[in-house]
DNA sequence: TGGCGATTTGGTAAATTAACCAATAAAGAT
DNA sequence: ATCTTTATTGGTTAATTTACCAAATCGCCA
C-alpha cells in the first residue's frame, strides 16, 4: 500500500481506536449530554481516577474532546458531536447480528 | 458501572474496535465498492495472506462483513454499509484538528 | 505558608494484538 | 492421483494496552 494512503488510514484508524474502549465509549456518550468533570466520570464508571484521566487524555489527543480547567476541576466537553453517529450504526450491526441468529434458529 | 450497562458498552466497543486497525479500515472502504477476494485484498495491502485472512475474520466475527466461497476463492462483502458513515465523521475530526492547528499558528 | 481536594504523570505487571512463517485444507487442473 | 493455487489455522515473538498504586502538580482557602 502506498505510504501516503497508508498514513491516511492510520490517522483515521487512530481516531476510531480512541472510541474502541468501553469506558471511553461510555464517556463520549455521557459527554453528549453535557460537560462532565473527571470526578463525575470516575464515579460513574467506577475505576481509579488515574485510569479515567488517561482515557480522557486519549480522547483529547485525537481531538474528540476538549478540556477546560475551572478551579481545581477539569471539565471535559465533546468537541466533535458527529461521533455520536457511531452509536446508531453500531446498534444496527448488533440488530443485524441478532436477526441473523433468529433466522438460523428457525 | 452496572454490569448490564457495562456489557452493552463492551459489545459496542467491540464492533468499533474491529474498525480500528488501518488495514481493516482500508478493507471495509474497499469492500464498499464491491466484493473482493482475499487475494485481491492481500495484493492491495501488501502484507502476508495469513495476516489479511485474520483481519477479515475479525470483521466477520463482529458481523461487518460476510464471506462466500466460490471455487478456491473466498469473496467478502460488506454486510452493514452504514459503517461507511464512520469515514465522514472521522474526516471531520481530522478537519477540526487541522483548523485548530491553523488557528494556533496565526 | 501549609494543607486539602482534584487531576495528572510515572511505573509496573498482566493481557491483548498483530506480524510473520509453517503447516493444513479445499478446489481445480494436468 | 498429484501438483498448484487460494485461504485458514497454529505457533512464536515484539509491541501495545490497560489497570492499579504511588508520587507529583495545581488551585484554593485557612
Amino acid at each position: 500500500m502506498d505510504p501516503k494512503i497508508k498514513a491516511r488510514y492510520e490517522a483515521r484508524a487512530g481516531i476510531i481506536k480512541s472510541m474502541s474502549h468501553p469506558t471511553r465509549l461510555f464517556m463520549v456518550d455521557e459527554l453528549s449530554k453535557g460537560e462532565r468533570c473527571v470526578q463525575e466520570l470516575t464515579e460513574m464508571v467506577g475505576v481509579d481516577v488515574s485510569t479515567i484521566s488517561k482515557h480522557l487524555s486519549v480522547l483529547k489527543g485525537v481531538g474528540i474532546v476538549a478540556d477546560e480547567k475551572r478551579g481545581a476541576q477539569v471539565f471535559y466537553t465533546l468537541r466533535v458531536p458527529c461521533v455520536l453517529n457511531f452509536f446508531s450504526c453500531v446498534e444496527s450491526v448488533i440488530r443485524a447480528n441478532a436477526a441473523e441468529q433468529a433466522a438460523l434458529a428457525e
